[in-house]
DNA sequence: TATTGTTATACTCTATAACTATA
DNA sequence: TATAGTTATAGAGTATAACAATA
């Protein structure tokens, strides 16, 4: 049998109010693949878009600077960068102030392929909005944010 | 500058909506990881967590079957089972219409360690009711299935 | 032939440790 | 000493291909 039981199927979805991960996970992997069906044309994954869009509106930023736009540990954005640079789509020029920190920004190839992402992720947008309405897209995002987030107050001052 | 431009920043979160998948997946991995804290005595990661209640409330299924109610390849279901008996919490007994399909259920040991899962469990579901109401929770669940889970009428019927 | 169990592999993003080079 | 950049590794879940054994 495929589908052993639909009614205890569904009962362990609805029992265990705490498949939110779950849920969540799900949800995450088909945003991100209908994300992927639209952008597989570029071979350009999420975190790829991110950061050109990030190095797109900071021209000049340096490495830490983008890791901390994108909430994410200076490893991996060197990867991203490492990976963005190889294709030519973006350049890393010393800043002025000094040899360390790059001056990130996009190249020409960069900027055209930009225009093509952008239509990319309106169709994507696009998707978004044909499955639930600007509200509910508001409020999701709201409820989101608050699982990871840190929340005013939610933890307390610094102890330093 | 450890946060180089908060209006930036948040102009970035709010301008591309589309950082849907991005506010999915951390709030993905801040579940899963409230999850694993509460879980850490007993390492038990998430997907052990579900095949382990699934196995407790309908003993007896067969690998197969353990990943239709996952919605899980079989081949992940099969690390997770050889896992779980590796640790002397499930057990694989021969079918009694055959010896391909396997027979699943707890073990003793299985059950006694679910009661404190189960608790733990519980820890996990207050910590997320003390996020948001369950009202809140039960619209979030219902908009994350809705960009997942197969909405009726979103495919044509079967033309097998 | 179809299904089950299995192995291996790959992919996404995230995270940490540890090293180098620079300021 | 502190920061920036880098490399390597690991972890989570998901997915696919391919094979053997069984029905």
């Amino acid at each position: 049998m495929e589908n052993p039981n639909d009614d205890a199927e569904m009962s362990i979805e609805l029992e265990m109010g705490s498949w939110l991960g779950r849920n969540l996970r799900r949800a995450t992997n088909a945003v991100f693949g209908q994300f992927a069906s639209e952008f597989a044309p570029f071979n350009i994954r999420p975190a790829l878009y991110l950061a050109l869009s990030i190095i797109e509106r900071f021209p000049g930023s340096s490495g830490a600077e983008l890791s901390d736009y994108m909430t994410v540990p200076r490893a991996n954005t060197v990867v991203l960068l490492k990976e963005l640079e190889g294709r030519g789509l973006i350049k890393r020029a010393p800043n002025a102030t000094g040899r360390r920190a790059q001056a990130i920004s996009l190249t020409e190839a960069g900027h055209a392929l930009m225009i093509e992402l952008h239509a990319a992720h309106e169709r994507h947008v696009a998707y978004l909005e044909s499955v639930m309405s600007e509200a509910e897209s508001n409020f999701l995002n709201a409820l989101l944010q608050r699982l990871w987030k840190p929340q005013a107050g939610s933890s307390p001052p610094s102890e330093a």
